[in-house]
DNA sequence: ATAATCAAAATTATCTATAATTATGAAGGA
DNA sequence: TCCTTCATAATTATAGATAATTTTGATTAT
């Protein structure tokens, strides 16, 4: 199924995932051991999983004291909106030239999916396969995974506002980006991205 | 010294250097098991340095086959040149309102040793240096980890420019973005830094 | 002589076992 | 109550072994 079909690669996303909906909390260690035997593993590989969880700014490690769930104060999570609002901005700027009507709809199509969705996995889901579409033209590997690690993160924001009540929001802010693309107003699209990143990490609309 | 002394990242750290540094030459295969030999370690730190390296972006892993040194094509540079700028404006603009005269006065002398230095190598260091003295202040770990590791990308386009044959370039830039913060006109400061770091990784001035 | 095929070597990825260093927590004394 | 000491636990690292896969080299056939 996958090919980067290395364990070490499997457990890194299975954790990620896990921490990035609550399932474990901020500050929860990850003993290596534990980890290893819930996956019929050696340690070896769950090393390798936790550097790269670190990496991504999911965990943290100190040496000999283990690795445990970042946790996220208010500042952080401002300072994962702005270097989102940034390096989105910078992304649509690059991508624009190659944003084909084909695909603009098929932006409208994923953020009309997220306005129905049920609860907030799904619509995180959805808002997160919206800004890909729009983004992933701009040929830009690199800011691609920078802007993928830092929707990650504020993901795990969104999750632990709304756990348990919650009702889908139509989203204008995607849907004026967009009509601002089809009019070839790529700068102004960029104005309202960027504000639209910024508030999202903020308290509810 | 050091306190975060594991063996791996003391190994990833002085791979990355020989990375940086054009020593490892792109494409150039990091097999684990001399370099464990190398380093007297066994392969499992090794391992661990080598996602240490996938994650800066300096080296690339094929499951099965290895990890390479990362190739830099025109277009990976001018993309870190990319992230670079939006990054550094948005430190700039979160560090001013920190910036000292003290701070301003220190970044001065630091530019003043790069317009001295001997060679790339010590021209590149008082750069980084430079850059990192202003942005610092702005407090925000992330994105200056995000902005350190753009800038080791950017210095290996440099070092691979410039090997034999180079003389210190007194830095106009640095000192228009000096003068620009001592003025407190932030927003010019950081229009002079973006395009700075733009036409940083481009041809010789 | 060139191309295809197959065997051998090298390399990765993993596991198991074990040692050493360091932190955690509990018991006991000031 | 607070501090020290000690036992336990966890992390970090080593070593050796094994399976799978890739690469390399040699042999063979066209």
């Amino acid at each position: 199924m996958a090919k980067d079909d290395t364990l070490a690669n499997q457990i890194a996303r299975i954790l990620a995932d896990r921490i990035i909906t609550g399932a474990l909390e901020p500050g929860a260690p990850l003993r290596q051991d534990h980890v290893a035997e819930e996956f019929g593993a050696s340690h070896v590989p769950v090393r390798e999983a936790f550097r790269r969880l670190e990496a991504q700014g999911l965990a943290v490690s100190v040496p000999r004291r283990g690795v445990r769930v970042a946790g996220f104060s208010r500042a952080e999570v401002r300072e994962v909106a702005e270097m989102r609002a940034a390096l989105e901005v910078l992304a649509l700027q690059n991508a624009a030239p190659h944003l084909t009507r084909a695909i603009l709809d098929e932006a409208q199509e994923i953020n009309d999916e997220g306005d129905n969705a049920p609860d907030v996995q799904a619509w995180e889901q959805a808002n997160r396969k919206f800004h890909r579409t729009l983004l992933a033209p701009c040929g830009m590997p690199r800011l691609l995974k920078a802007i993928d690690d830092l929707q990650a993160a504020s993901a795990r924001f969104l999750f632990s506002g709304w756990s348990a009540e919650w009702e889908a929001p139509t989203d204008r802010d995607h849907s004026a980006i967009l009509a601002a693309l089809r009019a070839g107003q790529v700068d102004n699209a960029g104005l309202i991205l960027k504000r639209h990143v910024l508030l999202g990490g903020r308290s509810p609309r």
